[in-house]
DNA sequence: GATGAATGAGATTTCATTCAT
DNA sequence: CATGAATGAAATCTCATTCAT
């Protein structure tokens, strides 16, 4: 299975989710319940059918297989997580000529907080099987890495011509913010499993980056 | 299944492997190469056994269970992780008053980035598996983080004294840099896969480490 | 696994009873004659299968595991066993004056027989099992010699104020009368595996246990 | 296998009897208590050999197999069981004229009592086997019928010739007299297990015997 | 659409037995 | 004699998937 496929079966998944039946949302729900839980592969589609209060059937009659199950669940949320995450944010950016970056930053990390602790499952889902399996790595990666630098990129190259940035590769930048972003969230969010992320926490993690990538932009 | 009876494996396991036959290694390594590779629930222990070129059974007769063959993968790994990590370099530390963080913090990459290097593989099954599953997680983690964070906080509150790390609480600055440091080995050695950590990656990670907690010792 | 464990299978196993599928009823069977003829240890899942015509997994989708089935063939006939042996019988005893113990007793041996011939390899499943396994011995034995005790008590009583029944403590005559009872079904119908019961031995025996503990009423 | 085979057994075995060594006997001894406990088909041998504190080869040395194992256990015990049950009694019965059917048949008690209690885990051993497995009961149980039968007889044909007892067929005396002594031997050993047998229930199933078949012998 | 009985392929596990040392 | 590592056949059990109703 090649990610033309996976695009195939978006596609599919987006086609019949106009029409989710109430079924169709208690087999989901349940699912990321249980596969947030336990992992995708420690999770049987009995188990799954009986917490959602349907008959095993039912879940291949709508999902096709239980791969199918888990796509439908992850694929929204990758396609959710990077657009949403700077599309508004550098219409701002670019509108607003006073704002900084220290503020971008916080403003990301606010909006993609909150989005986490909306998806709270479903992320941990996706984290674990991106970890997990070799082949869904293979696949799934490369993909949200692309989608995701495409839009750091800009905000970086935004700022650094601003005088915000330190004056190295935009690449290099790139990759020290999204590792310290997936490390934030992946420490907090699946590892340590933590209600919610406090104000000063959150400002210490803006120092931090600031620290290692910022620069007063007086220089 | 609790801590202490995970310790008892421990026991048992170290018992056995003074008189570890051939079988038995081949049986491990084979283990730990397919549990890397797709993860501990989606390897079968027929697959290990052919890889292995033993017969089924001898996995059994030696481990008991498919899950205690994990845990004789994993458990060792986790004791000397911690211990080794620090102990040396803290002796240096003691001896050595001209010893800066920065070196201190230099060496102890290194140090973990050549023990993760052996034991790549390793690495990934334990990451793997402590995200996965949730009770695993639950029950190695606190023991983990304990040990490491004891390490870390002697450090900490030697250099904290000699006035190269800010006036923060230290178990603060600890959750920092352990949270720092575990992003980084899990980024590169597990999602990544990078075969090696250039210097110069390694010079920006230090840099950003002593930017987010460093002082310069003349203030 | 305690008795109430076993007693909430029994709810399980009668709640499931009336949805009862045709193949569920040729695995009962099949498992039933098997466990009779070799004993539940000697036979494997894979010949009950096979002698029911259905596919060995369907046999753990309806009854778990093998044990489960084990108790599903048991334990109706546990409950069988002693309510039925007593009630109807001891009703008639109330009301009809002139019934003597002599005839009681032997509509109470009649019954019994056609009970067990009706159910002869159930009956050495029950007896097997209970011989053969401490586990079971000692979770189901104090269950049925308590039911078959409370009843052949009040029978005791009511015929010991009669004056036919010598003047020994109640618990001792029940137990006379309990043990002459399990030799002769056990004997008979587990270890010679006789065909039936003929009016004569039946006779022998009713005499016997008359001799045993009887005493003419005129005295 | 064949009863000539099974005596062919009972010859290997009793030939390697004498140079029995330290390590058979623990062997022997650690089988016939988990045997005793569990039944022969739910012990492994590598229980018994951890049990008996040797290797697993070494039963396997000198007793072939496990059912080998099993008979060297049965087979003994069988041939002691009848043989010394009434020879000695009958040189009794036969030398002293003033010898009752009731002293006899308390002697005959005591005897087989004291012996079974000697033996107690052979004897579960024994009941267990013989009841449960089908092969063991058609093979053994003819030949132990037998064995018991003949020497029964000698006795009741002694005895009714005295007058002693009544005048019934001698086979159905037997039958009587053999059902009843093994019920009681296997309801109290066997099935209820109990440590020792009181002088006063062997006394009430003395005279319960002497009800069903005796007479006095004034008639 | 929904059900749930049935399947069969494959997973884990057990265990009597063999054999080189 | 004794060991215990190794085996492989068979046993129990799991589970995604199909299909008749």
């Amino acid at each position: 299975m090649n990610l033309s496929n996976i695009l195939n079966k978006i596609a599919e998944t987006l086609k019949k989710s106009d029409k989710q039946t109430e079924k169709q949302r208690k087999i989901v729900e349940a699912a990321i319940s249980a596969f947030a839980e336990k992992g995708y592969s420690n999770t049987s589609t009995a188990e799954i059918a009986k917490m959602a209060g349907v008959a095993e059937g039912t879940i291949f009659k709508h999902f096709g297989t239980k791969e199918n199950l888990l796509l439908s669940i992850i694929i929204p949320f990758i396609k959710d997580f990077s657009p949403q995450m700077a599309d508004e944010i550098f219409e701002e950016v670019m509108k607003d000529e006073n704002l900084t970056f220290e503020k971008v930053l916080r403003n990301l990390l606010e909006n993609r907080i909150n989005f986490i602790l909306d998806n709270r499952e479903i992320f941990m889902v996706f984290i674990k099987e991106m970890v997990y399996k070799e082949e869904l790595r293979n696949e799934l990666l490369p993909h949200v890495i692309n989608e995701v630098s495409k839009r750091l990129t800009r905000v970086i190259e935004t700022f650094q011509k601003r005088g915000e940035l330190i004056d190295k590769p935009v690449s290099e930048i790139a990759k020290f913010l999204g590792t310290s972003l997936a490390g934030f969230f992946i420490s907090r969010f699946v590892v340590l499993n933590v209600p919610a992320v406090s104000e000063e926490e959150m400002e210490e993690f803006i120092q931090f980056i600031l620290n290692g990538i910022g620069q007063s932009s007086s220089h």
